[in-house]
DNA sequence: ACCTGAACACCGTTCAAGT
DNA sequence: ACCTGAACACCGTTCAAGT
């Protein structure tokens, strides 16, 4: 950081990255100007010279955390040839760590007009690499886009589920079953058994 | 609800379904005594004669939600005799109409301490009702286990897509697919592609 | 160009006093 | 038994003034 007569000078980069270290601790909400003011040394008033209000921070920080977190992480899994061993490769990359607890943060608010332009980004960037799975893996557009649709929704309620230390004690141990049924042939079992 | 001298004598449970409404609408985090007090037409300062603080009410409208939007419902999916009709009412129940807000608002801070008892409580009550569909099927107690864990997270992420308006346009029109994923063989698609 | 400091509003919490 | 009203703390936002 830059600094004059000993006293540092902040940039919005500053304020965005400490806004990031709150939002993955404790989320969005707990993003409080008033303590990002005191972490950095300043007082609350200087905030407004960088930013608009508490809400661009926000922003900010979100959108470092999907160019470092996210983007970044895309081109080497697209790269790797087989399928299922991509479709391995994202799970585990995102089943077996501890939670990415920006992302939480990010998805629990998806709907506030601050989120949701940079979680649709993100979603559909992620997205498309999974329909790109199961096209490689012979299905039809739309069969990949259900699939696709099927293994997102598993990673966030996984996610989602993890949060809780109850629940999450009961994840199933091994992926690769996860990897199976996701990958299942469509004819259904026990199809005697439908109406 | 009970009057004196032609003024409002509150209950916990007034207060308590106050703050539900708030909940539903716009979350926890909007839950607030001040505004609270407003709409019921009393100060603040009477709040806490009724809960020690803001979190308290909020576990009282949320444990009110447990009773009637969840608890409540269960008795009646259980009845139906054939799994797959009974998968099939289950996610249509949840997948067709608007999202429960409340449902998603808890499911965001299902680690606060003040959500997580009751997060875990709902969960495990659901995820037994799909474990015994998948038993019901003919599959083992860890079959079973996986498959109603793929669909409980299924449902899960797909309130948290639903959330998002340019993700949910996006959203498979066809909840049978998914059914038929869920209730799908275990053999992969493309098995001549695995390592 | 960036920061201070005072001001105002909003809201959680406490508590003595009222009915 | 339930509520008022004043007080205090915390924090978002504005803005004139400082360097």
């Amino acid at each position: 950081m830059a600094t004059r007569n000993g006293k540092l000078l902040l940039s919005p980069d500053d304020w965005a990255r400490a806004a990031l270290a709150t939002i993955t601790d404790s989320g969005p909400d707990a993003v409080s100007v008033e303590r990002l003011a005191g972490e950095l040394g300043v007082t609350r008033g200087s905030f407004y010279w960088h930013f608009g209000g508490r809400d661009d921070v926000i922003v900010a920080a979100l959108e470092l955390w999907e160019r470092e977190s996210t983007t970044a992480q895309l081109p080497a899994l697209e790269a790797i040839a087989d399928p299922i061993k991509r479709l391995r490769a994202l799970l585990r990359a995102v089943y077996e760590p501890a939670v990415d607890a920006a992302e939480l943060a990010l998805a629990a608010v998806s709907d506030d007009p601050v989120v949701a332009p940079i979680f649709a980004r993100v979603t559909e960037r992620r997205m498309a690499v999974l329909r790109k799975i199961f096209t490689d893996l012979g299905l039809s557009a739309k069969e990949a886009a259900d699939r696709a649709w099927l293994a997102y929704t598993f990673y966030l309620g996984h996610h989602q589920l993890r949060k809780n230390a109850a629940i999450a004690s009961r994840r199933p141990e091994h992926l690769e079953r996860m990897i199976d049924l996701l990958t299942a042939a469509a004819p259904r079992i026990a199809e005697q058994v439908t109406p």
